[in-house]
DNA sequence: CAAAAAATAGGGCATATGTCGTATATCGAA
DNA sequence: TTCGATATACGACATATGCCCTATTTTTTG
């Protein structure tokens, strides 16, 4: 029996569309939500769940900020964005956002049904219009450069070239060779820089950096 | 009416993919190819063509340089690769050079039909294996870029899975708590990650991964 | 169906890592 | 010139990690 919950600010579009899941015998609709938020609360009581269907315009947490914070806590749980709107960018943020697919509200019940079904053995579920929109923007990479937040991170040279070190997968004693520095020095940079950049370890460190260019 | 061609360097195949045309009298075979400059020798006398299902694996001209030559020429005809592949660098090159969708050869009559109807009608055609990973492409712009080295690395989808996880920055711990597993099970998983990308570290694993577009 | 591969789970051990101390020297800016 | 940031260095401790082992169950596949 698959377990699907429904997030809709639009309570006659859920029985729409649970009329149309009605008519699969092996799909449950555990429970719905009117907004993101009211999900994540039922999320944290039972998250015995396999799949989302979830709209995108909503009041409070949108379907894009719910996905990535279900994606987040509950990987097991596969989310396909369920909308009206097709536009470029609600597609795109989906997608960033951990979407597994991306359909339409029009969507006949046997296509939703198999939707349902291929995204849960490891595909992706898209309807034809939403996969050509996808090429398009895999063909212009221009229109995917990844927002990268600017918060203020002044890190000095020499943690840097620490960091540097650190990308390349390298341990705090090989690192200490490499620069002629005693590994408890290495350390201490390494810890100054977890601190500059609020995180706690290596991979966390190494990525943070890299999507604020400092490596 | 629509008017289909065919082009495999495998006869046999072209026959198979014709049968399974034939059950919808809406679609006419008007020429197959063996390979690509055949294709473009017969479009030369008549390009009144709706649409072409390419191989990719092709002496002489492969799918992806005829996509791109015929995008180029006539861009009215849709193209959609039909192969028995789906490593991201085909998938990838396959879009960038124009194709209109990416079906599987093992694909059934109805699917294909619908595919090749959808494709008409301004969408994609792909099956939904193809559509999760260009659905990965895009989150992963850097990937684009660089198609790297390719050795062979065959991860189970439980050891990307845990992969996935393990890029994100998380513990062990953590990762078993997300994925319902055991401690214990997580380490084994990243035991047998690192074996078969022959690292040593979690940064290693992930950026390997990455570079291979596993992640 | 049998064999192979994958997924699950645990034990044990040496080393690495993250986090807390403390401490000294240097240098540029307030 | 004193202060703050930087660079250097060490100690200690709990936890995480990498790596070796074995073992059962489930799934896939020939």
């Amino acid at each position: 029996m698959l377990k699907i919950a429904i997030v809709d600010d639009n309570s006659f579009l859920i029985h729409a569309i649970k009329e149309k899941l009605s008519f699969f015998d092996d799909i449950a609709v555990k429970h719905t939500s009117l907004n993101g938020s009211e999900l994540l609360t039922k999320l944290q009581e039972n998250h015995n769940l396999d799949l989302i269907l979830m709209d995108i315009e909503m009041p409070v947490l949108n379907g894009i900020e719910t996905t990535q914070i279900v994606k987040q806590k509950y990987p097991h749980i596969k989310i396909i964005m369920l909308t009206a709107f097709d536009n470029d960018e609600h597609i795109f943020n989906a997608i960033k956002a951990g979407a597994d697919g991306y359909l339409l509200k029009e969507i006949n019940p046997k296509d939703l049904y198999e939707g349902i079904v291929e995204t849960l053995n490891g595909g992706a579920a898209m309807n034809p219009s939403i996969a050509m929109k996808t090429l398009k923007l895999l063909r212009n990479p221009i229109n995917i450069q990844n927002p990268r937040d600017q918060e203020e991170i002044s890190l000095s040279s020499r943690e840097v070239e620490v960091l540097e070190q650190l990308s390349k997968g390298l341990s705090y004693t090989v690192i200490a060779d490499h620069l002629f520095l005693s590994p408890s020095t290495v350390r201490k940079h390494i810890e100054n820089i977890y601190k500059k950049l609020q995180v706690h370890s290596k991979i966390e460190a190494v990525q943070k950096a890299r999507n604020h260019n400092i490596i």
